[in-house]
DNA sequence: AGTACCACCTGACGGC
DNA sequence: TGCCGTCAGGTGGTAC
């Protein structure tokens, strides 16, 4: 599930309901989740902390804690935060589980173990060894065009790519490409970044009204008609592409080649 | 730099 | 019902 609008949509959750709250405990349940740190290195660490203020870069979480110390997770395909109160409902698949002094509880629920939570002292240190690029909605499209310098091949595992352009995955690069009417083994070099841009802003951001607000996606997306076979609202069909080992969805009649 | 392939992990789904 | 392959919105390492 997790990408930049769903990691948005997670950032806001935490703001809301587990700022400021003073951590009691900290329950490692599987350490395979943990990232350079110990079970009991990470419960030092965040014992008796508050975490003040979120910041997502990309599909990266931080958490600052009072201390100037970030917390950060990165979701994988299955993770989410799940805020609770009653421990009848803790999460199937919690890995990680965080009481608060009131009471509360801040768990990590990942199904399939890919994602990673770690510590930094520093996120912008820790995103540049990681080589992660500008993040997908703080770019303007000067950064956008300078991120793809120097660039080749075609667009779609381009946008894929957290190294050039931070945020996108299978699910909305495909609906970028959709709605820009680009087909996704368009070459780099050949295709139109400011219709490419205009339509990454957009796609992003009705992706966060969706996940954070239940907006429902326009009928004009592609998303509700994933599927080879399925049809394109131009009348066409949805075609099925793997491309860089991702399978890729497009309407090769609204999506066509240079 | 790009691409192809493999690996990590778990569950859901379709076919036999 | 059970087994098996395939698939899933993520990333990382390898070799060419």
């Amino acid at each position: 599930m997790p990408e930049l609008p769903d990691v948005e949509g997670f950032r806001q959750y935490i703001e809301r309901t587990s700022l400021d709250q003073t951590i009691e405990q900290v329950e490692v349940r599987d350490t395979y989740v943990l990232k350079g740190i110990s079970p009991k290195g990470v419960a030092r660490a965040l014992t008796g902390r508050r975490f003040e203020s979120t910041r997502r870069h990309g599909k990266y979480l931080f958490l600052r804690m009072d201390n100037g110390r970030h917390f950060y997770i990165h979701f994988g395909m299955t993770g989410q935060p799940v805020y609770f109160k009653d421990m009848a409902d803790d999460p199937r698949f919690d890995r990680l589980l965080i009481t608060f002094t009131n009471g509360s509880h801040l768990a990590y629920d990942d199904q399939r173990k890919l994602g990673r939570i770690g510590l930094t002292d520093d996120p912008d240190d820790f995103l540049s060894e990681k080589r992660i690029g500008p993040d997908a909605l703080s770019l303007d499209y000067e950064g956008f065009t300078q991120a793809f310098k120097g660039h080749r091949g075609a667009i779609k595992p381009a946008l894929l790519n957290q190294g050039i352009v931070a945020g996108m995955g299978n699910l909305y690069a495909d609906e970028i490409l959709y709605q820009a009417r680009i087909h996704p083994l368009t070459p780099i070099e050949k295709l139109d970044l400011r219709r490419l841009f205009k339509c990454m802003k957009k796609v992003l951001e009705a992706g966060i009204e969706h996940t954070v607000e239940g907006k429902p996606f326009p009928d004009s997306y592609l998303l509700s008609q994933r599927g080879k076979g399925k049809d394109c609202p131009c009348g066409g069909k949805v075609e099925s592409l793997k491309i860089g080992q991702r399978t890729t969805y497009f309407c090769p009649r609204c999506q066509s080649l240079p």
